[in-house]
DNA sequence: TCGGTGCATCGACATTCGTCGATACAAGAC
DNA sequence: GTCTTGTATCGACGAATGTCGATGCACCGA
């Protein structure tokens, strides 16, 4: 199970060239989905891409990572900051990834430590799908 | 409206008797959740309160519901009219029926059909959680 | 009263998911 | 080099989820 490349948006100027190291594959982008929930019903496809992103925040722990990391200062946290939400290492690794893979969360390794961020254009497209930002 | 919502993690069976008609819960419990993701970091409780509500769009058919519900001319939508999604009839019951349970829908017997429409404080909640963002 | 239609529930099944300990890998300190 | 710390992956397990056909209940028309 993997994610496959989706190519759009994957900013291909400003990004930072990841270490070769994490990342083997690129998180999908998401970005460019689905109009307000309300305009029209939403096509099978659409639905599927876009479900991907609030199942993601559909859990507990990761809900909580997700706002840990939201709420850090400086708008970036190191795993070390965040991994205290009473589930072991392992899990936390696992749930990160999968904020990675549904294009909310970026990561970079800076030294030892690894830094995730939000990614905010996939949080406002979220937001703009249940009517709020437009 | 005196019944509450609050049917934290256990009730997934039994916690309503099947009575003359629908709507075992009510609506309006799942509002004053939770500030903006990126205020602070959410407590654990306030986290399975909220993933519930994101968990519940976080599956493709239960989406399309919703938005053929979101978008209904009228603001609410039959069953029937909502009902070709490519899943059995009993599926697309089940999904209403988590949707209701999110507090994402409310649903109302009319003589031989029901009728669903949208929540809106609870998907404006939802909205509010991430729409700060930036 | 009876038959038909719309929707919900039940029971069963396969698949996915969240979790863990063990382990591997990366970087820095020594 | 070796040791230690931070993070990711692996393999396994039980629990939750999505799906279906069968069935039950509510309503309405004849």
């Amino acid at each position: 199970m993997d994610v496959n490349i989706d190519m759009c948006q994957n900013g291909s100027m400003s990004n930072v060239k990841a270490l070769p190291l994490l990342e083997p594959e690129a998180p999908e982008a998401v970005v460019p989905c689905c109009p307000p929930l309300t305009e029209r019903p939403l096509t099978a496809d659409e639905a599927e891409k876009t479900a991907r992103m609030f199942k993601a925040l559909g859990d507990p722990v990761r809900l909580r990572l997700f706002s840990l990391v939201a709420s850090h200062e400086g708008g970036e946290a190191c795993v070390c900051d965040i991994s205290d939400v009473g589930v072991s290492q392992p899990t936390v690794s696992h749930h990160l990834k999968k904020l990675r893979e549904a294009g909310l969360l970026t990561s970079e390794r800076r030294g030892t430590w690894v830094y995730y961020r939000v990614e905010p254009s996939v949080v406002a497209a979220m937001g703009q799908m249940l009517g709020t930002l437009d």
